[in-house]
DNA sequence: ATATCTGCAAATGGTTTGCGGAGGA
DNA sequence: TCCTCCGCAAACCATTTGCAGATAT
């Protein structure tokens, strides 16, 4: 059975701000935006509520390297671009590879999903320096 | 200049703990073996060891959902698969895809290396169970 | 000789959780 | 109504770090 799962308006205001970024924000990032909308919100639900859309399969949970986790309101599979320099993170627009995962199926494994991220240096950064 | 480094005899355990074994190991994996050998080994040596073979480019770090971190003995860029029932990962022995970095560099990236990673049921698991 | 490394233990910091009260369905 | 969610604050836990002594080079 469907897991009950009541729309308050905390959770629906962290869904606004991740839908409406592109910035793929952290925790904390997300709980900053939120107070200035509702001020008194906590950190927990923040996290509870990012917990609940990872479930829910409305947004994603990200983690690269970093110690902290990031989030992206774009559910459907994408990869991205990690910028070493500045260290944000491409949307990037290429078509995905889904014969990638037949070839992983064919050596007896049950592919659900892949994943795939470039690291390098963005546009921007490259443009600004010769040497990192 | 190169960074000075050393060549403890923990370091050098470490590494070849990490080369011995195909289970991609946390930390404290790596400190329960380690201290077979050194008993007075501390798990503070293992992760600074982990961090100076990791900048040497020894070992990898892999960072998948988890809120640990693992280790790889394999420094060069190859697949990896994660199995969500039980939590393995293995090596895949696919060919390295550089073409999927020029399509990124196309779109003005600079592109140093990709990483990729498939997550499903592995084959044991999946002839174990049905239903997960 | 001496700069780096070690063991120890405490600190750090992102994330989770227990609680009693609030509020969505 | 009632079950889930909230805010608060403490707990959790992987990882990092300060220190004084040890050790590789």
């Amino acid at each position: 059975m469907a897991k009950a799962s009541r729309m308050t308006k905390q959770k629906r205001l962290i869904l606004e701000i991740l839908r409406g970024t592109r910035v793929h924000p952290t925790a904390d990032w997300v709980y900053q935006q939120a107070r200035q909308v509702i001020p008194d919100i906590s950190l927990g639900t923040v996290y509870r509520n990012l917990r609940l859309l990872c479930e829910a399969g409305e947004i994603m949970e990200l983690s690269f390297g970093s110690t902290f986790s990031r989030f992206d309101g774009n559910p459907l599979n994408h990869y991205h671009f990690v910028c070493r320099q500045c260290g944000r993170i491409y949307d990037l627009d290429l078509p995905l590879r889904e014969e990638l995962e037949e070839e992983v199926r064919r050596a007896g494994y049950e592919v659900e999903h892949h994943r795939l991220e470039f690291y390098g240096r963005c546009p921007e950064c490259a443009r600004g320096a010769g040497n990192p």
